[in-house]
DNA sequence: GCTTTGATGCACT
DNA sequence: GTGCATCAAAGCG
């Protein structure tokens, strides 16, 4: 609990939110709560440039993304639909405003609280399996805004980074501005990737 | 201020 | 495959 020596270093972040989106798959994302520790891995990401019409910070900074740009490594999470948290990895320089979307996780550790979280959904490939699943399977909200991903209860390891082959690509999900741009990544094998 | 829209998930057909 | 719940933030004027 709490230790963070593995966790991915800040310059892991400070790179294109098309890059980082890519080389998180395969990684482990950890979220050390009250409740207990929940644990995944990486299946499912997606690039929101600063350059892109889809980003939430594309059109300059607001106190809804202001995190967007404080900085690389840090958890961007935002509340949509009236009813849906979800979490994103704040890519990039510090000024610069992006983020990459993670909407899949395979569960590792934590299995039990993430079904008591959830109530709904028993099968354990699912449990994460879209970004509002892993929010709340995690028991992520606003609560956790901002946190340093790098060194916090909240936080991404190393894990085993995928290999190209078994990465799959296409459109994001739900994006209609900037929709042809195939800044969505996959692990082609996972059963809990959320849509083909 | 007032209206529109959305990086969704789920129930239902 | 389709429709809806539900509301904060952005966009507009």
């Amino acid at each position: 609990m709490g230790e963070a020596v593995n966790a991915l270093p800040r310059s892991f972040y400070a790179r294109p939110a098309l890059t980082v989106a890519r080389e998180l798959l395969g990684r482990l994302l950890i979220h050390d709560s009250a409740e207990g520790t929940t644990s995944g891995r990486i299946v499912e990401a997606e690039a929101y440039h600063h350059d892109d019409p889809a980003c939430h910070a594309f059109r300059g900074r607001t106190q809804r993304n202001e995190v967007m740009f404080g900085g690389p490594g840090y958890a961007y999470i935002y509340f949509t639909y009236g009813m849906h948290w979800c979490f994103n990895a704040v890519t990039g320089e510090e000024g610069v405003g992006e983020a990459v979307l993670l909407r899949a996780v395979e569960p590792v550790d934590g299995v039990d609280l993430m079904q008591q979280r959830r109530e709904r959904e028993l099968r354990v490939e699912r449990l994460c399996s879209g970004p509002a699943n892993l929010t709340k399977a995690f028991g992520l909200t606003g609560a956790q805004q901002s946190l340093d991903l790098t060194s916090s209860a909240l936080r991404i390891e190393a894990g085993t980074p995928v290999e190209d082959l078994g990465v799959a690509v296409s459109r994001r999900v739900g994006v209609t501005a900037g929709a042809d741009n195939l800044w969505r990544f996959y692990i082609s094998a996972s059963r809990s990737v959320s849509k083909r």
